[in-house]
RNA sequence: GGCGCGUUCGUCUAGCGGCUAGGACACCGCCCUCUCAAGGCGGAGAUCACGGGUUCGAACCCCGUACGCGCUACCA
């Protein structure tokens, strides 16, 4: 097994790439690789009302920004081609004529309107056991002169009477039985000759030579139907894995109300996409007991359905976040440079020759900013006092630090400290100012404090002497001279 | 209604007949400390949905019940 595995991912490009979506292709990807088998991209693109080339193009930049590669789809050809659905029509019409040719489909001629009426009917005597087969009767002879005469039909399924409960061992899941009396003769071909879902999926994988079906468990309860359709295929039957919804923070389905619900919504909030990958890959599959972070790599080399679970999980935007952090810790400076830049200049702070300039500087700047860091949009916030002339100080920042007696006294004797002190960097900065609270009988904290909202014009910001020294001599004096006047006007 | 799936700290999970039920996020406390973080240490938090079995012994096996979810379409 480990030499072919065939899996494949087939979203419909009816939206984006959903958080849902982009864990069940992470879990096919994963599988692929570390069993060295393919990874195969189908676009399932055959409901025309809500498909649209947009949707597609983002879900392939949503894939690849999550790192995921595929071996065989588009963009990326393969011998088992079209990837696209509606481009495969002649593949179900072949398939179709076999079915016909070995008795497993016949045409009903029922109409839409008949046959919600016997539903309707069958369900309040309780116990609706699918379609009635009321066209199955009809003699093929018969059937091909009502076809040929092209009265409206579909074309459905010939479920093998004989056939006794559908049984299949899911990967996930374990052994799994349906009572043939669940499978009615459903539709394989509309009137309109497109084919449902659980006929073109089946032709497709059939065709592709999937060996194994990883997707969400909305899907389960197709499975017996599609198995019939491998069989009447006379196909081998792939190897099936259901994975559990992911739930919102209600505990009901992903709705955008409580979030973002599409990865390049995440991609947009500033996440890193190692840190996505790794997040949704926890949300029903773990290592081993204690390992929470790990790296694609590592993801590869310990992947088991086996150890998918079963159970569905809510979705926590916290340990997001927690585990973004982590993310970002371990970016290098440089690495982190290249994030934030382009966030500074759109927000105004920097242009882009500036920023190409002062590039030590920022590599200087990103270690502090990292170490406070969940997600890439709380940059600018943070730094943004080191970029004006002047900085607006919050007036609870004011109250509660620059009202003191000695403020006027502490901010002095700084600004002198600071107009000496050799050379302007942390160390010497440091030295120079941790001395003053005791020469000047105050508590450090009160000094520091502030020095801070006089700099920084807030009560929490990057460590003082690093920005004193990222600020430079001048706009740092320039800030204490106008606190001092703040204060000596009050 | 029928059929199917699921149920371990608030959340994600480990566990695959014998454990003081482990880890992570969040929470609380302490340490570090110029604030905020990060980091370190510690704490609280799960009668393993409930009820019956099987067994010397059950979170793990079996059967019910409850709750949640899915399918039951000429949607995917």
């Amino acid at each position: 097994m480990t030499q072919d595995v065939r899996v494949r991912f087939a979203p419909s490009p009816t939206g984006h790439l959903h958080i849902g979506g982009a864990r069940t292709a992470i879990y096919n990807w994963a599988f692929a690789r570390h069993h060295g088998g393919t990874f195969i991209l189908r676009i399932d693109d055959t409901d025309p009302e809500r498909s649209t080339t947009e949707n597609t193009l983002a879900i392939l930049r949503a894939l690849r920004w999550l790192g995921l590669d595929w071996d065989e789809g588009p963009e990326a050809g393969g011998t088992r081609g079209p990837y696209f659905q509606t481009q495969r029509s002649a593949s179900y019409a072949e398939a179709l004529v076999t079915l016909r040719a070995s008795g497993h489909a016949y045409p009903c001629f029922c109409s839409a309107e008949e046959l919600e009426s016997k539903r309707e009917v069958a369900r309040v005597k309780g116990g609706y056991a699918g379609y009635d087969r009321a066209c199955r009767s009809i003699s093929v002879a018969d059937a091909a002169v009502r076809v040929e005469a092209k009265e409206p039909h579909v074309w459905r399924i010939a479920v093998p009477q004989d056939r006794g409960d559908v049984v299949f061992h899911d990967a996930v899941r374990g052994e799994l039985s349906f009572p043939p009396a669940a499978l009615d003769d459903f539709v394989l071909v509309r009137t309109d000759g497109t084919p449902t879902y659980n006929y073109a999926t089946v032709v497709d994988d059939a065709l592709m030579e999937i060996t194994h079906v990883i997707r969400g468990d909305d899907h389960l309860s197709n499975t017996p139907r599609q198995i019939l359709v491998f069989e009447a295929l006379g196909h081998d039957v792939p190897t099936f894995a259901h994975l559990s919804m992911i739930l919102g923070a209600d505990g009901k389905r992903l709705s955008k109300r409580l979030g973002a619900v599409s990865v390049e919504a995440y991609r947009d909030d500033g996440f890193l996409p190692e840190a996505l990958l790794n997040y949704l890959t926890l949300l029903g599959f773990a290592l081993d007991g204690d390992t929470t972070v790990f790296s694609a790599s590592q993801l590869i080399e310990g992947f088991d359905l086996e150890r998918v679970s079963k159970n569905a999980a809510i979705f926590d935007a916290e340990k997001l976040e927690w585990l973004n952090g982590v993310y970002m810790r371990e970016l290098t400076p440089e690495a982190l440079v290249d994030r934030m830049t382009p966030l500074l200049i759109e927000a105004g702070l920097l242009t882009s020759d500036e920023a190409l300039a002062r590039h030590d500087w920022l590599v200087a700047l990103a270690p502090l900013v990292a170490q406070r860091l969940k997600r890439m949009d709380e940059v600018v916030p943070m730094v943004s006092f080191l970029f004006a002339d002047d900085v607006e100080i919050d007036p609870a920042a004011r109250d509660k630090v620059l009202s003191d007696s000695h403020v006027s006294v502490m901010l002095h004797a700084t600004r002198s400290a600071m107009s000496d002190v050799e050379p302007y960097d942390t160390t010497s900065l440091e030295a120079a100012l941790k001395a003053l609270p005791e020469a000047l009988d105050v508590k450090p904290k009160a000094l520091f404090q502030a020095v801070r909202v006089a700099v920084t014009g807030s009560t929490v910001s990057l460590p003082l002497f690093e920005s004193l020294e990222l600020l430079g001599r001048d706009l740092s004096v320039r800030r204490i001279d106008a606190a001092i006047a703040l204060v000596d006007a009050s």
